[in-house]
DNA sequence: TCTGAAACGGACTGAGCCGTCCGGTTACAG
DNA sequence: CTGTAACCGGACGGCTCAGTCCGTTTCAGA
């Protein structure tokens, strides 16, 4: 790939990041291509639709969360593990209006698999621990991230075990 | 008024209402009009702009929560008054999408320092009685209200004081 | 330096939507 | 029954946006 077309590829992807991040999901692709400096034609060229253009952005926010997930496994204390990736993946919620508005879209993402796969072992430790409420699925505790984003103590405090 | 105007005016708040809770206020004027069976010059008719629309429907919302606020304070017992209406106050938000994403313009809506009220003293209350976190702002608790859409018992058991 | 392939970007198309307008229709009073 | 004022709805204009296309520019290897 030729320098510049790797430069503005870079470009572009950065400024998805930032405007689907504050704006959500309806920033119009001039938005993102008047941000990174080219034309749109060329975000076109990268990404045949504004889709794939989102679906980009996105799955680099999911590989941010498996790794958070992956770290929480690493804690020792099964609570802590959990809560850590919980506030973690709250925060990203509650900087990134698209993660929230694309929801449904993530879901289809391949690294969606591996992430559900982390969270699950970080739920099972923490209700085998006893110190998570177990008349949840972890599937049902993670759909509250989102609603987390503003005050993740709240519904930690109303998930323990 | 002449009983068919009144007749289609009817028509058209209702298949508004329906609309925007099932779609989100990204749903058409257009889309509006064939759900009430007319042409959608008659809904700008009555409504100058789809905003004007948008706020009729919210505003009616807004007026059911207000009752419902209104309820809670008859009740006795302060944390079942308040939780009576945050359980109600989250359903409202899950069936309606418009709801949620207009939250910005209920804000300005009239009945809303009505709404405040009661819910003010809904918290009050509650707070008082030991029922309820007081490290809290009543503003900052129903900012939760929408999150707790989903699984509401658990925001409430991090709620509790 | 030279050259051709790759990349660029802006003009263009078509679709969808908001809001306007006017010719035709309908309800209702007399 | 009839005149008329109110009402209806679809055609239309203007706008934004996704996606295409092609003339022009830029890069990189020989």
């Amino acid at each position: 790939m030729r320098a510049d077309a790797q430069r503005n590829l870079d470009r572009v992807i950065g400024a998805a990041c930032e405007c689907f991040a504050e704006g959500g999901v309806d920033v119009s692709v001039d938005d993102v291509a008047r941000r990174a400096g080219v034309g749109h034609g060329t975000v076109f060229r990268r990404f045949p639709t504004k889709e794939a253009l989102l679906d980009a952005v996105l799955a680099k926010e999911l590989d941010r969360m498996v790794l958070l997930a992956q770290a929480g496994l690493t804690e020792d204390d099964a609570w802590r593990g959990f809560a850590g990736f919980f506030r973690a993946a709250a925060e990203g919620y509650a900087c990134n209006r698209a993660l929230l508005e694309a929801k449904d879209r993530c879901r289809e993402l391949p690294q969606m698999p591996l992430l559900q796969k982390a969270a699950d072992k970080l739920v099972g430790r923490a209700q085998k621990a006893g110190a998570l409420r177990r008349d949840m699925t972890a599937e049902e505790i993670f759909e509250l991230v989102p609603a987390a984003s503003r005050f993740p103590d709240v519904i930690l405090d109303g998930l323990r075990g």
